[in-house]
RNA sequence: GGGGCAGUAGCUCAGCUGGAUAGAGCAUCGGAUUUCUAAUCCGAGGGUCGGGGGUUCGAGUCCCUCCUGCCCUGCCA
C-alpha cells in the first residue's frame, strides 16, 4: 500500500479537476464572494488575471472599476470581497489571499498546490480535454500556402505556409475537422508565354531535375521574347486562347504542368512537413463563375458600372463608393469571381462551418469586400453563412527596410533558404557532436534548420512586418527554435540518466520548496491561459512567447536544482516538473508545426 | 483625398479585455562549469513608450490632433 501523501488526501484532491482553469475558476469564487457581498453583479466583473510574481499568483482586480462605477471607495469593495473569498473553504484550502494598493486583491497559491495540480494534469489528453470543446463539431476550410504553378516558390510564400499550418494544428487541438486546401493560382494569363517557350526552348533533363525551376526559365523566355517581337506575342495569345477555349493539347500540356508543379511544391512542402488535403486552384473554379453573375445579379447585389460587374456595399462608408469588381469589362473573371466560387463549393462541398484564409495583408480590403459580399448573397439565397477570418500577415523586409530581395534583386528561393538553414544546422551540430553518426547529424540538422525558419516567421507578430536576417534566423541563442529544443533534448537527458521513463511514481513526491520549483510550476500552469488566447486571437507568436519563457524558467531550474539527488522526495517532484515541462513544450512545439528531438 | 497597419533600450521585438517599479533576446561589461547536455545560467548598465492634448484612482494600452514610414484605394492576385 502505498504512503498518502498530505496533497493526496481525497479531500483535496477531489476538485482539483475544476481547477484546470485557473483564472477561470478564480473567475466563479469571486463573482459568488461578490454576490454573498451583497456586490451589484450585473456592475461587477472579478477582472481575475494571473500576477506578477512578486505580488502573488493571480489578482482579482474588479474592485477598483466597480467601485468607480459607484463612486465609492475600491479599499472597501476589496475588503468585503475578501472577507467573503476568505470564507470560502475550497479557494482559502489552496491560497493566501490579501489586499494591497488601491483595492488590488492578491492570491498566492500554497505549495501543495502546484503539486496537486501538476499531478491532476499530467497528459496531453488532460491538456486538450478541455480545448477540443471549443471547436467541436466546427469543420473549418483553412487556405494557405497558394503560391502560383509554374514558378519557384520564394522567402514570400514561407509566411502563409508557416502560420497556416500552425492554425491547422492549433483548430484540430481545439476539436475542429480540418481541410487543408492549398489555392494555388494555377490559370491565367502566364500560360500563354509559357506554353510558347515550352514547345520551342524544352529542356527535358533539367526539366527532370528540376522542374519548377525549369518552367519559370521558360516563363521568363517566352515573356522576355514576346516583350521584344510583337509576333511572338501574337503567338502566345494564342497558346492562351487555345487553354481558354478547352483544346484538348492545350488541356493536356497545361495538366502535364500543373502536375510537375504540384510535384515540385510538395516536395518543399514534405521538407517543411506540412501536407495538403486538396489543391483546389483557380482552374478548379473556371466553370462555376457563371453561377456567381447569375446568382449575384438575381439576388440584387451586383451591377453594371463602367462596363465591369460590380457590388457596392451602401452601408459601409468606403466600400460605398470602392466596387468590388467580379467581371471585367472585356468579360473576363477575376481573382473576385473565384474567391466567390471558392466560398460557396467550401459551404456546399465540404459544409464548411468557419472558413480561414492565410495571405499577407495587402489583400485585406479584397477580403473584407468578399465577405460583405458573401454574407449578403448567402442571405438571400438562404444558405448558412460560415464565419470567415482573413488571417493576415506583414512583409518580411531586408536590413535596407525594404522588402527582402537577393543580391541580383531577384527574390530568395524558399528552397535555397531551407537547404541553406539545414547546412548550417548541420555545421553546428556537428561541431558539437564530433562522434555522432552521420545519419544521425543529418536528421537532427533537418530538424533544427528547419525549425529554426518556421520559427523565424511564427515568433513575431504576424501583423507586423519583420526584419529578415541571416543571422537571427539561424541564430542558436535567444528565442529561437534552437533554443526551445535544447531545452527539450536537456530533458530528456535527464530520463535517460536517471534510468527512469517518463512514467515515475509520482506518489512520492514532496511539495516545492525552492523559487525555481515554484516559478516552473507556475510557469507550467500558464499554458491554459495562453493556448486560450492563441486560438482566439490565432496569433502562433504568443504561444512562442510563453514557450520561450517556459524554456528559460526550465534552464533556470536546471542550473539551480539538481534532479537527479538520493532524496526520493525531492527528486520524484522534479522529475515531474521535468516531465510536464517536456510535455507542454512538446505539445506547444507541436502546435507550431516544429518536432523536438530526443537528443542534439 | 479616403482608409488600414506600424513607431517601445544601440539593434530585433514582447507587453493579454486600462492595473502596481514598462520586459526579453542580441550587443557591451562582470560572474558561475570536479555537475543531469555551458547550444546554459546569474548579475550590471542602457527608456521623454514618435510629439502634444484629453478621459480617471491609474494610460505603452482608450479618445482627439500632429509628425514619420509602409500598404490598399475600378478592371493584378
Amino acid at each position: 500500500m502505498r504512503l498518502l501523501s498530505h496533497s493526496d488526501s481525497l479531500l483535496f484532491r477531489l476538485p482539483m479537476q475544476n481547477w484546470f482553469d485557473v483564472v477561470k475558476k478564480l473567475d466563479f469564487h469571486a463573482l459568488e464572494a461578490a454576490k454573498r457581498a451583497n456586490l451589484d453583479t450585473s456592475i461587477f466583473s472579478p477582472d481575475v488575471h494571473p500576477a506578477d510574481p512578486r505580488f502573488g499568483d493571480a489578482q482579482i482586480n474588479g474592485a477598483l472599476p466597480y467601485a468607480k462605477r459607484l463612486k465609492t471607495n475600491p479599499r472597501e469593495i476589496a475588503r468585503q470581497l475578501v472577507s467573503q473569498l476568505e470564507r470560502d473553504t475550497e479557494l482559502a484550502s489552496v491560497a493566501e489571499i490579501s489586499i494591497a494598493g488601491p483595492g488590488f486583491i492578491n492570491l498566492r497559491f500554497k505549495s501543495d498546490f502546484f503539486l496537486s495540480w501538476l499531478q491532476a494534469f499530467s497528459t496531453e489528453e488532460d491538456f486538450q480535454a478541455s480545448a477540443s470543446k471549443i471547436f467541436e463539431g466546427e469543420r473549418v476550410v483553412v487556405d494557405y500556402g497558394s503560391p502560383n504553378t509554374a514558378k519557384q516558390m520564394h522567402v514570400g510564400h514561407i509566411r502563409s505556409i508557416v502560420i497556416g499550418e500552425s492554425i491547422c494544428r492549433l483548430l484540430e487541438f481545439c476539436g475542429a475537422d480540418v481541410t487543408r486546401d492549398n489555392h494555388i493560382g494555377d490559370w491565367g494569363t502566364p500560360y500563354g508565354k509559357l506554353f510558347y517557350a515550352y514547345k520551342r526552348h524544352l529542356d527535358e533533363s533539367a526539366l527532370k531535375e528540376d522542374p519548377l525551376g525549369e518552367l519559370e526559365r521558360l516563363y521568363k523566355l517566352g515573356s522576355q521574347l514576346a516583350n521584344d517581337d510583337d509576333a511572338v506575342l501574337e503567338e502566345c495569345r494564342e497558346e492562351l486562347v487555345k487553354l481558354q477555349s478547352g483544346e484538348s493539347d492545350a488541356i493536356a500540356l497545361w495538366e502535364r504542368v500543373n502536375q510537375l508543379s504540384i510535384d515540385g511544391l510538395t516536395e518543399i512542402y514534405d521538407l517543411l512537413d506540412v501536407h495538403f488535403d486538396h489543391y483546389l486552384g483557380e482552374s478548379f473554379y473556371r466553370d462555376q463563375v457563371e453561377r456567381v453573375y447569375d446568382e449575384l445579379e438575381k439576388a440584387g447585389l451586383a451591377e453594371e458600372s463602367e462596363g465591369a460587374l460590380v457590388v457596392f456595399h451602401p452601408e459601409h462608408k468606403r466600400y460605398a463608393k470602392q466596387p468590388f469588381i467580379i467581371r471585367k469589362s472585356d468579360g473576363a473573371s477575376n481573382y473576385a469571381t473565384t474567391d466567390l466560387a471558392t466560398m460557396l463549393y467550401r459551404l456546399e462541398h465540404f459544409k464548411a462551418t468557419r472558413v480561414i484564409i492565410v495571405t499577407d495583408d495587402r489583400q485585406k480590403d479584397h477580403f473584407e469586400q468578399l465577405d460583405l459580399t458573401t454574407k449578403k448573397w448567402f442571405e438571400k439565397t438562404g444558405r448558412s453563412r460560415p464565419d470567415f477570418r482573413h488571417v493576415m500577415f506583414g512583409k518580411i523586409m531586408g536590413d535596407d527596410g525594404k522588402p527582402i530581395k537577393s543580391r541580383s534583386g531577384d527574390p530568395i528561393r524558399l528552397k535555397d533558404l531551407v537547404y541553406e538553414s539545414i547546412d548550417r544546422a548541420y555545421a553546428i551540430v556537428k561541431e558539437k557532436n564530433p562522434h555522432m553518426t552521420e545519419e544521425e547529424l543529418r536528421q537532427i540538422a533537418t530538424t533544427v534548420g528547419v525549425s529554426a525558419i518556421k520559427y523565424a516567421d511564427l515568433s513575431p507578430n504576424r501583423m507586423s512586418n519583420y526584419v529578415f536576417s541571416w543571422e537571427k534566423l539561424l541564430s542558436f541563442e535567444g528565442n529561437t527554435a534552437p533554443y526551445l529544443l535544447y531545452a527539450a533534448a536537456r530533458i530528456q537527458s535527464i530520463f535517460r540518466k536517471a534510468g527512469a521513463s517518463t512514467k515515475i511514481d509520482e506518489s512520492k513526491a514532496t511539495a516545492f520548496e525552492t523559487e525555481e520549483e515554484m516559478a516552473l510550476a507556475r510557469k507550467i500552469m500558464e499554458i491554459v491561459g495562453i493556448l486560450q488566447s492563441t486560438i482566439e486571437t490565432l496569433r502562433p507568436h504568443i504561444l512562442c512567447n510563453y514557450l520561450f519563457e517556459l524554456a528559460g524558467v526550465f534552464s533556470a531550474f536546471y542550473n539551480a536544482d539538481k534532479v537527479i539527488v538520493d532524496d526520493i522526495g525531492i527528486k520524484t517532484r522534479r522529475l515531474i516538473l521535468c516531465q510536464r515541462s517536456l510535455l507542454v513544450l512538446k505539445i506547444g512545439l507541436s502546435l507550431l508545426g516544429i518536432k523536438t528531438l530526443d537528443r542534439m
